[in-house]
DNA sequence: CTGAAAGCGCTTACAG
DNA sequence: CTGAAAGCGCTTACAG
């Protein structure tokens, strides 16, 4: 790579004005500007990034820290987050937890020699926990910034862009109750946080059309469909057909689907499905999905926009919440008759 | 962050030390060097990857240029990428050209400035086109290392990891005439290279068969689903229902599958589907997709091993094939009769 | 306005 | 074996 000499020297100036032209232009007579401009052209200079970095101490990079990018909801918003954030000028580092506790703490510890900026925690695994919580805790002494996505976190001040899960599901569930459906189950991801703020927007919404939750109707799917699909399977063997199930996510929806058409019900006249997330993918299944539905693009652009401020030390909001609002598609539509009608 | 001065005064050193003992135990001395580890270990020192990196020329970080990261297929291969990155000590930076011809010109002229060891190329889109010739070329002049997955250049040396997409569309086309269907459609994307390999094998396929391959079953869908869609229904409105179809993805088999549905053809009795690509949510559609699969955890690992192969300078093999299988789901069993019988 | 110097945090010949 | 020095490519006070 051609260095700030090699511009210097073809300019006939000294590095030192090279670096003017660049960060503060105006201060330059115009001659040698001029000079200095065309030479970078010429030799496509490009100063950089760690070099500056080192004496500035900022990389313009961010590092995304994803529950599993393969997953199709992750996979979206990493797009998003990737997109919003080359706009301003940063890069990001893909970091995949393959949802495990033990690769987020690697991270933690590993991220700072990297000499980046700032972190976005995209995950729906619980964050609350002591392992995590002394990673994030070492992680933020050392004043780097960290948004959190899917989750506010109680223990640690960091940040976060959300959708108000428990409204979603609360909506969400709201939407089977009306359709006339009833047991509705719920299936969500074990004890995570962020699977208990579903479930207990669920509760409400069961509650505020006066109908009691049941933990039978409490399904774990652990966020793949393949449990998924055992733990309605499950349901089904016991003798309960529920006429609704809020999932979720779409992966979960899948097994939901699988699993009630070996049974052969069918959606949405027999069992109303709704998730509690939006993908793509999620349009053009069969049947589509009926969803709750965030912008994913406004989402990611929020989250960088809010991680970027925190980087430049202003005060962020603690928790910025997205709107979000029923999608309908097939699997539970405007109107379909209960079952028993 | 603690520096390297702050573990040399702790353990009473030089940095000089300090920088041995992580770089060359074995020259200092026993009692030195446990003094300068537990000084290490003590403050937590990590040194600056970008500092080191200034010096040795190297930053350990890839770049991963993906066509579309919230594609499923794409998602899955970048979560193998960057396990098998991170394994090796590297990072992987996320760059998502969302199928754009600008962006992907504009990242091989921007990444070179931030220090990376080698770049990842993992899209359909056609490289070998003169714009990106010209700034692929550019980029492999600042010996940067680069690999392709999912093409093999004509223009430029860079090695590529590939699975065999003409043997692959092949077998997959097979598979269907020895059901016995006929006509077969081919679902592509148009003019791109990749959608080329597999029409290839398509067409290779069907005059094995002793089929007469027409144009007007070879079909555009963009790589997407709604145009896919679109377009299978336009072949459907013209009169010609397809036996078979040999779709290059699985969001094309998603507008497929919908375009069939609307016109109440079943699949596979009326028409069997088969994806040139394989991704987990394949496995758990309704019906579940025949595919040819790759594993794609060896394939993210393979390429990075190339890469990083190239990265330290040996010579790598031009073109590197990874096997396929078919996997038979439901959408093309492994038996089924034609539809007139 | 501009150049020479110092320094960001490292590593590695160079003396000793 | 170890420290002082130089240098990776920048930026920015500091003189002038």
């Amino acid at each position: 790579m051609v260095n700030i000499s090699d511009v210097a020297r073809a300019a006939g100036v000294s590095p030192s004005t090279v670096s003017r032209v660049l960060n503060q232009p105006d201060i330059v007579t115009p001659d040698k500007r001029d000079r200095v401009l065309a030479a970078i052209a010429r030799l496509n200079y490009q100063p950089s990034t760690f070099a500056r970095g080192l004496r500035r101490g900022t990389f313009e990079t961010l590092a995304l820290l994803v529950g599993d990018i393969a997953q199709p909801f992750h996979g979206r918003l990493a797009k998003a987050v990737e997109l919003a954030a080359e706009e301003k000028g940063y890069s990001v580092l893909l970091c995949d937890l393959d949802h495990r506790q033990d690769r987020l703490v690697g991270f933690l510890r590993s991220l700072p020699k990297r000499g980046i900026d700032g972190i976005l925690i995209a995950t729906a695994d619980n964050l609350d926990v002591p392992a995590v919580h002394e990673a994030l805790t070492a992680f933020l002494a050392q004043d780097i910034a960290a948004v959190t996505t899917s989750q506010h976190l109680q223990s640690v001040p960091v940040p976060a862009v959300v959708v108000d899960r428990t409204a979603a599901a609360h909506d969400a569930t709201r939407h089977l109750l009306d359709l006339g459906r009833w047991p509705v189950a719920f299936l969500g991801g074990g004890a995570s946080a962020y699977s208990q703020r579903l479930a207990d927007g669920y509760r409400a919404g069961c509650r505020d059309a006066g109908h009691r939750t049941q933990p039978r109707l409490m399904l774990d799917g652990g966020f793949q469909t393949e449990p998924a699909m055992r733990a309605v399977a499950a349901l089904l063997a016991e003798g309960t057909i529920p006429e609704g199930i809020v999932a979720a996510n779409v992966p979960m929806a899948l097994g939901a689907l699988r699993a009630l058409a070996e049974r052969d019900l069918d959606v949405p006249d027999d069992v109303a499905i709704i998730v509690c997330e939006d993908v793509p993918v999620a349009a053009y299944m069969r049947p589509s999905l009926t969803c709750v539905s965030t912008d994913l693009d406004a989402y990611g652009r929020r989250a960088v926009d809010t991680l970027l401020a925190a980087v430049a030390g202003h005060d962020v909001p603690r928790v910025t919440v997205l709107p979000h609002t029923l999608i309908l598609r097939d699997s539970a539509p405007a109107a379909v008759p209960p079952p028993g009608s």
